[in-house]
RNA sequence: GGGCGGAUGGCGGAACUGGUAAACGCGCGGGAUUUAGGAUCCCGUCCCGAAAGGGUUGGAGGUUCGACUCCUCUUCCGCCCACCA
């Protein structure tokens, strides 16, 4: 029979709830902000919910019990493309079908079991929340932060519509399966580019963030220094600039090339047959999609301009190409092509018969051969044929080349970024409204504050097709311009759902604000998140957006901290057959399904059991069972203890087991403070398995000490039974608040060690002594242990080693 | 192509700072209990070998008294990014 895991959960379950037992309150401790990141109210909870929320919860009961005031927030991120594709496609109220979601998620989140302060909830999608965006946008557009730009959105001509990049299906459209198109369209950005160097430079301050997501920030921001080079255009009053990070190989450039939108090559080109080429080109390059080019792989398309470029450094003049392996968003949109020394222009220069000149002489040089390669040397070497600068080292040929060309007014040297701004325009109706006006008049004016929130308006008529639905709701779209008063339209672009994820942390700390997106006050004192949890796969935007939005926030005065997010944890996929879970696969392992068979404590216990949180989980239905089993053993605990005034029958029974208890505490401690569960988990049966053979020895008060512990110490991970366990121990007021069990160093010492006795490195003996003990004794008593001695074969050892209460190596 | 990470029994995993490889659990084998099944409890379980002993952390080397752990090369797998000048 076991344990009747369903009636006590329910039990708890209400009990938490109706005396809001997880108010976050402060006072009573240092606070400790602890968040995991929001869902997606998609309707169901997945193995991947279940396993980010136990690691928090867990965390948040072990923070309580250690007597800290805890944050713990739970709320949704409720806009989003799947509303409005059920809008779509079933025809139901995006709201309304959010809404319900929300109240099936929330049912399911509190049936694990875990330990929210649901009064502080947030959902994004309702007005009291969404008008803070707003609120937001507003003040980065009055300081240049958000501004308009031309930029190319999926446009599929059969709906009339723009698509997300995950609407695009092999280039065809997910619903009519017509090709998509690139169209240009005026959208907003946020200009993130502005804070690139605090975002980059911030990120050694994030000490306790895992390292690859360090990393993975910093490549995508991506600093490289540089020089940008200006090409007379023979001709012509014009100049084409060129970015290189590699200054010191400007003596081998022997072309330069543009992206094949480059607007100065298609004006200078305007009217000639090389322009109708170009243009045809560069359709072509902005058509193909990610995969055609990845596809086309190696081939290095491009077009001659017909114009001819003069190399300041030696008034060399070299032919202009356009390329489709030169992107217009990065750098200045041109390049110098040095093909000796750069893959890619190499191959270029290979396809199209242009020459390659070597400038920096690699030290094997004679081996190779300075005729014909077939490769470029991308490394280290000497300068040559670079004039004055012939024999430098091209590293040092680097800093005078470009102190040079500074100096002879040729170039300058700048800093170029990898990191674009951010665009959050979107031509859809489940957002937030960009609280913007179009006046004939007055051009783009922002809607005033006080008449935030914009509010969505109900009953769009949500199609798939024919644009924006805003634009077709009139009485929205119809408003006075704030300035002249005139007639105006408003913007009907809505927001990413990123904008609203970016500060949603914030809002927690007064989820109820009325005055601002939340109280300073109230922030200065719970930020920053002491710990954040979340999944891998936003170890880049998520986290980006949210470290620009507060040192932006910080800037406008509203917080004092510079990164929201102290300490993060990555936590791991969840797969089944070695592939992720998901519905498209179909191989979801549904959590309420074993939650009705084994209870929600099982499901945490064993979803923390199956594997570290940073690595991927295995899920295995066959594993459950032993965690069933271990809770079943903890609960037939009450059974096994004596009368509470019961002697000793065995004294030693009743040291053992206390020692055994104490050291439990020493390790799960440990574990759990650095989210070991696994271990802590492993600790705990191992406590269980030795309380099996010694309770029935000991006496009634050790029995009760070593079990109530446990219980203790099991409260973070299996809540519920805990709970239930203390309650029938005869202790009322619950288990939250009780402190966390310390253990008793003379408990956990150690008296005596087994040592290893190695004979050059292979295990021959052990040897147990007290702790502490002399190592000339020890070494005395090595050297005469009959094992040792017989491996020894009479010989003195050359060499003894020891490793304190470890081991002594002897080497003959 | 680039960046990041990983590989340990039949399986999930453990191993402190370089110091007994395989903790804990699953599975499997055996036993106890039971009319039977289930549940529960106990014992065993990396490989070879009768034993003594030997071998073993994807593979090949190296450093060290000693390597799952550090270094070099290599194979395979996962994730992210995609020609970043």
């Amino acid at each position: 029979m076991p344990y009747p895991f369903q009636e006590i959960e329910s039990k708890w379950q209400a009990r938490w709830d109706e005396t809001c037992a997880f108010r976050a309150v402060p006072g009573g401790g240092p606070k400790f902000y602890l968040l995991e990141m929001f869902p997606y109210p998609s309707g169901r909870i997945h193995m991947g919910h279940v396993r980010n929320y136990t690691i928090g919860d867990v965390a948040a009961r072990f923070k309580r019990a250690q007597g800290f005031s805890v944050l713990h927030p739970m709320g949704f991120d409720a806009f989003g493309q799947p509303a409005e594709n059920a809008a779509i496609k079933q025809g139901v109220d995006p709201e309304a079908w959010t809404l319900r979601c929300i109240d099936w998620m929330r049912k399911e989140l509190k049936r694990m079991g875990l330990s929210y302060d649901w009064d502080r909830e947030v959902v994004t999608c309702l007005p009291d929340y969404y008008r803070w965006n707003q609120w937001i946008f507003l003040k980065m557009f009055e300081r240049g932060l958000a501004t308009q730009a031309a930029a190319p959105v999926n446009w599929c001509s059969g709906c009339e519509t723009t698509l997300a990049n995950e609407e695009v299906i092999d280039g065809a459209c997910w619903r009519c399966k017509q090709p998509v198109a690139l169209r240009q369209l005026k959208q907003w950005f946020l200009k993130i580019t502005d804070y690139a160097e605090p975002l980059l430079n911030d990120l050694e301050k994030l000490t306790h963030w895992p390292q690859p997501v360090r990393t993975m920030q910093q490549n995508w921001i991506g600093r490289s220094e540089g020089v940008e080079i200006d090409f007379r255009i023979e001709g012509t009053k014009e100049t084409l600039t060129v970015f290189t990070t590699r200054p010191d190989t400007i003596f081998g450039a022997t072309y330069v090339v543009a992206a094949p939108e480059h607007p100065l090559v298609s004006k200078l080109l305007a009217g000639r047959p090389e322009g109708e080429k170009l243009r045809v080109f560069a359709e072509r390059a902005a058509r193909a999609s990610t995969q055609e080019r990845l596809a086309a792989g190696e081939k290095k398309e491009g077009v001659f301009t017909g114009l001819t470029a003069v190399n300041p450094v030696n008034g060399e003049k070299i032919p202009i190409w356009a390329a489709d392996y030169v992107l217009m968003g990065y750098g200045t949109g041109a390049i110098m092509a040095v093909p000796a020394h750069d893959q890619r222009d190499f191959l270029f220069a290979q396809a199209h018969g242009l020459p390659v000149r070597m400038v920096i002489a690699p030290p094997d040089l004679p081996r190779r051969g300075s005729g014909t390669w077939t490769e470029a040397y991308e490394g280290e070497g000497t300068q040559v044929n670079s004039r004055q600068f012939d024999g430098l080292p091209n590293s040092e040929g680097k800093v005078k080349i470009a102190a040079w060309m500074e100096a002879q007014k040729m170039g300058r040297r700048t800093v170029q970024w990898r990191l674009r701004d951010w665009l959050i325009s979107r031509q859809r109706y489940w957002g937030t409204p960009i609280p913007m006006i179009h006046c004939g008049a007055c051009g783009v004016v922002p809607v005033p504050a006080e008449q935030l929130p914009v509010v969505l308006p109900e009953k769009a008529p949500i199609t798939g097709e024919g644009g924006s639905p805003l634009a077709k709701v009139e009485p929205f779209v119809r408003a006075a311009c704030p300035k002249c008063k005139q007639p105006a339209r408003r913007e009907t672009d809505t927001m990413a759902t990123f904008f609203d994820s970016s500060w949603y942390f914030l809002r927690y700390c007064s989820p109820k604000a009325v005055d601002g997106p939340f109280d300073p006050k109230e922030a200065a004192f719970w930020m920053p998140v002491d710990q954040y949890i979340g999944g891998i796969e936003h170890a880049i935007l998520h986290l980006l957006y949210s470290r620009f939005f507060t040192k932006f926030l910080k800037d406008l005065g509203l917080l004092k901290i510079e990164e929201p997010f102290d300490r993060l944890l990555t936590q791991g996929m969840v797969l089944k057959a070695g592939e992720v879970m998901s519905k498209s696969r179909g191989n979801v392992v549904d959590p309420d399904s074993v939650i009705a068979a084994y209870g929600a404590d099982t499901l945490r216990l064993f979803i923390l059991f199956a594997a570290p949180p940073e690595d991927s989980l295995e899920w295995n239905d066959s594993g459950i069972e032993g965690i069933s089993r271990f809770l079943n053993r903890v609960w037939g605990l009450l059974e096994k203890l004596p009368d509470p005034k019961a002697p000793a029958a065995d004294p030693a029974a009743d040291a053992e087991l206390l020692k055994l208890t104490h050291r439990t505490i020493k390790r799960v401690t440990g574990d759990l403070e650095s989210f070991k569960f696994n271990t802590a988990i492993a600790a705990l049966m191992e406590l269980r398995n030795g309380q099996e053979k010694l309770l029935p020895g000991a006496s009634g008060q050790a029995a009760r000490e070593s079990v109530e512990r446990t219980v203790r110490m099991l409260g973070p991970l299996a809540p519920h039974l805990s709970e239930e366990l203390w309650e029938r121990l005869e202790h009322s007021g619950g288990l939250t608040r009780v402190p966390w069990p310390k253990a008793d160093p003379a408990l956990t010492a150690e008296s005596e060690v087994t040592l290893v006795l190695q004979v050059n490195g292979k295990v021959r003996s052990r040897l147990t002594v007290p702790a502490g003990a002399d190592p000339k004794q020890v070494e005395r008593q090595a050297l005469a242990d009959p094992a040792v001695q017989k491996w020894l074969e009479g010989k003195k050892p050359k060499k003894v080693i020891q490793v304190p209460g470890r081991l002594i190596n002897l080497v003959v």
